[in-house]
DNA sequence: GCATCACTATACCCTAATGGGTAGTGGTTG
DNA sequence: CAACCACTACCCATTAGGGTATAGTGATGC
């Protein structure tokens, strides 16, 4: 499975639903003899399939996406059995999208307004089986491994069901348990114990605090 | 000024701080005859001094930028007596953006992950002087536009009281009325009035809703 | 095939929190 | 003095949050 000696250039599949900053990095490759752009895909669906088919030394792959999002597709990738690089590529610096990207197996966190020279010597450095980190946050992870300590549970959307996270949304709406029912088309009870069951995962002690916390972490989407 | 003819292409500026992005715009401006790249810039400062050393006829600029922002620099331009397109392109489909983009003077306002061909041919609309916007913000905008005619009282913190500002503070951060009580030493049946008033004030159904909106206003300052 | 687990949904019970109403005191200010 | 504000008190109906229990479904594992 070693493919980053010195003949066979590394392949790289890229995920990413902007299309021209697909064409950037696609031209960003060419240059590079060492680099080959074995792939592209605009959806996470089809990324997921090309990621088996290909079977790529490394998976660029784009955090916000519709639909899909970056850290699930992430998941899907390595429940599918896919072994090699993954680096989240991404605006977001965002404290908690970088540590759940480390914490799901991603291998690398580059941000995209980074320059393609250094951009090119890091992904080298995947390829050489190096674990990447853009510099500009590496303090920012320092401070997420400092804050560790301090709160063993970090409210974290991902650790909600699908369900949750709906109700999570119409609560961060303002929406009481009551309108939430009547929206979604169940009983207030099974509401309740939705809004239970996340408060208890976010270790947060209201739906005020939800509220809060999801409008500050944009969970509107 | 009219350089929109058949024989000159139309130039365009680009300002965006992410270099791979520009070199995927720059690749496809060069396919086309009648758009011409006439510069870059990865930082808003260097953007409008371009604006006025190149005069383009139009210029594409990233909304989400480090240090001066998009609207800011849209502002900047037009200030400077930049009198060309200007398009907003960006990867914001939020309403506030939108909307604030176009007050100040837009042109357009597309999104990043739009298909190239589809660019292509927006910006031909845009050097025609037709108004551009991405087709899947479309209805978000009468949306904004809807609501601006519904909501003859908009929620505004002006009309509470320093006590009750004081309180809607604490409920902000998702304190209950006991701890916010506690916090400001005052007994809970005083916390409930002023959270009554602020609420009647603003014309609001519960804490959750305050809450909510005040973190979505900035109100914690 | 069967056991198990996670998720969704429902029900019932109970306490605490919330929102609204009325009413009163003391202080400040136009 | 009247108007406003901050504060307190009491009552009442609704809402919210937690506990326990039951049940169907779909996915996973042996």
């Amino acid at each position: 499975m070693n493919r980053t000696d010195h003949d066979t250039p590394a392949t790289i599949l890229l995920i990413d639903d902007h299309p021209l900053l697909r064409r950037g990095v696609a031209q960003l490759l060419e240059l590079e003899d060492d680099l080959e752009l074995a792939g592209e895909a605009g959806e996470p669906e089809v990324g997921i399939r090309l990621a088996s088919e290909l079977d790529p030394d490394m998976i660029l792959l784009d955090l916000n996406m519709p639909g899909m999002d970056g850290i699930a597709t992430l998941k899907a990738l390595r429940e599918q059995g896919y072994a090699g690089r993954i680096v989240m590529f991404t605006v977001s610096d965002h404290e908690e999208d970088v540590v759940a990207a480390l914490r799901n197996g991603a291998d690398g966190y580059l941000l995209k307004d980074m320059d393609p020279d250094e951009m090119v010597r890091q992904l080298r450095q995947v390829a050489l089986g190096r674990m990447v980190i853009s510099e500009s946050l590496t303090a920012l992870l320092a401070e997420a491994l400092r804050s560790q300590r301090n709160q063993p549970a970090a409210p974290d959307i991902h650790s909600l069901t699908q369900r949750e996270r709906e109700i999570l949304c119409e609560l961060a709406a303002g929406l009481s348990n009551k309108l939430i029912a009547r929206k979604l088309d169940i009983t207030e009870g099974t509401v309740k114990v939705h809004v239970k069951h996340l408060l208890k995962k976010l270790n947060l002690r209201s739906r005020v605090e939800a509220a809060v916390w999801a409008v500050q972490a944009g969970v509107d989407k």
